[in-house]
DNA sequence: GTGAGTGCAAACGATTTGCACGGTG
DNA sequence: CACCGTGCAAATCGTTTGCACTCAC
């Protein structure tokens, strides 16, 4: 769309979706939300300050913080912490794990084909888990074939 | 080479296991993991510097890095990356996962019963995977009685 | 003796904070 | 109109780095 490149991104449906998750629909609101539906993957918030500066929607790295922050505190947004200071956002309707790869710092997403349950009920009594995030780390395929 | 050299804490066959792991018993490394052994949980770079000089074995917070860097490469130490800029190390025989309270920030151990393997297999081909990384969030049990 | 490992301070990068303004509801 | 959320810059925090020296082997 000709709308998306003059500096409105793809934001139909999106102020409703913060409204009804109790956010109010600002416009760096819209932007990241949109931003994340947009580029599926991980980024980090400094990826999505360039990204939405260079698109011509100029944000302050704090303000993006902020955003990011509020996002995902709603659920609109998952957080995966894949390292220290490595805060990687995603928008993404089914949760899953990711894959770290140590040797080009690559994420893979994982499908969640085992729920926590069992753990969790062998552990914690009495607890309310809202979250369980899972961080595998390895080689990923194209490193260990370059490895040998 | 007297191993009683190391002071007042529990020391006696740490050099030998750090020898064993590739590692030089030096110093602060031996009073690192003699910390660990000694206060099971879960402790911060911090509160090992700090525990430390408290007891009257002065470390500098970048040897403390450092040392536990080693330790945890060697695999003598395991790290949990709690939150952003929240690295927590312990001394542990077995993997276990993680649970941290969003409220109070307590982090429990929570033994691990089913392996990660299911979800590997339907997501990662031709990785290699060393470690599997668990954080469950939620309210811990304390928390949630508190608040009704 | 030799090199790994440490002491030390300073750099570094990610994230947070405080306050005044602007826009949303 | 009231208040939440943002712009902005600077502060904060955990962690890493570089170099000279020391100690374990």
């Amino acid at each position: 769309m000709d709308a998306a490149r003059a500096g409105r991104l793809r934001v139909d449906g999106l102020a409703d979706e913060l409204r009804g998750a109790g956010l109010r629909a600002t416009r760096p609101r819209l932007l990241v939300l949109g931003f994340l539906r947009e580029h599926h993957g991980h980024h980090s918030a400094e990826e999505v300050t360039a990204a939405l500066t260079a698109a011509g929607e100029p944000l302050l790295r704090g303000s993006v913080y902020s955003v990011l922050g509020g996002l995902v505190g709603a659920g609109l947004v998952l957080v995966a912490d894949t390292g220290p200071g490595r805060s990687l956002y995603e928008a993404s309707d089914a949760w899953h794990h990711h894959f770290v790869c140590r040797v080009c710092g690559a994420v893979v997403d994982v499908p969640c084909v085992v729920g926590a349950r069992p753990c969790l009920e062998a552990g914690l009594v009495g607890a309310e888990v809202d979250e369980a995030q899972v961080i595998f780390r390895g080689r990923c395929a194209a490193c260990a074939a370059a490895a040998g």
